[in-house]
DNA sequence: CGTTTGCTTGAACGTAGTCAAGGTGTGTGG
DNA sequence: CCACACACCTTGACTACGTTCAAGCAAACG
């Protein structure tokens, strides 16, 4: 513990107060560590967890009738999990760790204390799940009308800012962690496919690769292609109840 | 006004007390009337208003660069909207109104109120978000995973179950409001495509057309082409604050 | 050292897109 | 009341993007 990721999460956003750090900080309980590729929640388990994750990579996916797999959501230090079992008895998709990783197993009961003792958390919470649907959206768009130079380009833009959301960079420079299935599970792609479109985008100079070390070269030719929006997330809290 | 649509929404999942309904009712303000095709809230637009559907269906789209469209979700009787404007100060999405349709304003400071006075409902509104959070997923696979004749096919099967829970009927026959061009635009498929994958819907027994009339066939035979999954869903309220 | 996992490339195939033309039904204005 | 316009549906021929199947290779791992 020490540290709740949620909260530096959230903070990222909006300014917390002393009584509501505390609060996240003893929502979290336990901590696990997982090592890549382990099955952190099963797809139609029952396992009603809330988790959050305070280092590493997951992701969620989804298979089909006919054992392909989708990959619905990435996630990343101070994502919080499991929140789709307060809806469905059955868990809709299932969680793997995509890097080795630790996540805090979050108290149900506490979590509804904080709906009565921090409304404005409650808000937070709230505010923090339309970021999530958001983003499902943008992939929706991608998968759904752009080309497969578009879509794989997509998924980088998105890796990006989300890493440089964590430790700001300018290089544009990072370590991909997903295999070239992984990404095709992602884009709606078969992995031959994904090899050919990243050759592509080398060879067009939209980005540079050696390894797994992505670097995007030329953000303003690639960003039309990709349809890439850069949402500017900035939380309304006028609406919100005081901070307590 | 009169009755609360939302109310009538959650009321499905949970019971609400006299209480609970009387606030949710209290936070519907002026209601609007739009014609099919109007647009409701513009992509990009500034509107940060909050509104609830009362009659009628909506839609919800995204543009790409090169003026293709993608719709993202579709929208009925009891839908809350427009709380992505919470995190965003731009409309991620546009919103237009498939049918006519009637919509009720929601005072963004009486939501505010709602989550100091009634934890309970705002516990609630949060366990809806993961409803919508895990359709997006669902459509998600189904554009990125499935065939035509599979995401046509899912899309008449949401559209159907979500007409059976308002009027429950077994004839599963419905009145299809979109034409071939908005099926694409949903489905990541072209008009044409749409066409022709109907044809072969009706060709093969799944389906029965007479105009914009549909009778889901043979569910059985349907269900696995499509991937579709009826999702239990199933409020969990043990761990939420006692109602108010 | 052998096996596994992931990457790469080629060739053939197939699903869905594009372009084009004609048809149907509905609403509007002459 | 009819003619026209428009929106939507339908079908055909051709194209192209992404898949499938297959084989070879490199690096990591037990």
């Amino acid at each position: 513990m020490g540290e709740s990721g949620l909260a530096k999460h959230l903070g990222r956003y909006v300014e917390l107060t002393v009584s509501e750090q505390r609060t996240l900080l003893h929502l979290g309980g336990a901590t696990r560590s997982y090592r890549r590729g382990a099955v952190i929640r099963r797809e139609h388990g029952q396992s009603s967890e809330l988790l959050v994750v305070q280092r590493g990579w997951l992701f969620c996916s989804l298979a089909t009738e006919d054992g392909r797999r989708q990959i619905v959501r990435l996630h990343y230090c101070g994502d919080l999990l499991g929140t789709d079992m307060l809806a469905f008895a059955e868990a809709p998709d299932a969680t793997i760790a995509l890097t080795d990783a630790e996540l805090c197993v979050i108290d149900r009961e506490r979590l509804g204390a904080v709906f009565t003792d921090h409304p404005r958390l409650a808000a937070l919470l709230f505010t923090l799940q339309q970021i999530d649907r958001v983003t499902l959206m943008d992939r929706l768009v991608s998968i759904g009308r752009t080309s497969a130079l578009g879509r794989v380009g997509a998924l980088l833009l998105w890796i990006e800012a989300r890493i440089r959301t964590v430790g700001p960079r300018v290089d544009r420079e990072f370590t991909l962690p997903l295999t070239q299935e992984e990404i095709g599970d992602a884009t709606g792609l078969t992995a031959v496919h994904v090899n050919r479109t990243m050759r592509v985008l080398v060879e067009q100079g939209l980005i540079a690769r050696s390894g797994n070390r992505i670097t995007i070269l030329n953000l303003e030719r690639l960003a039309p292609i990709a349809n890439y929006i850069e949402r500017g997330e900035r939380f309304d809290t006028s609406w919100m109840p005081p901070a307590r």
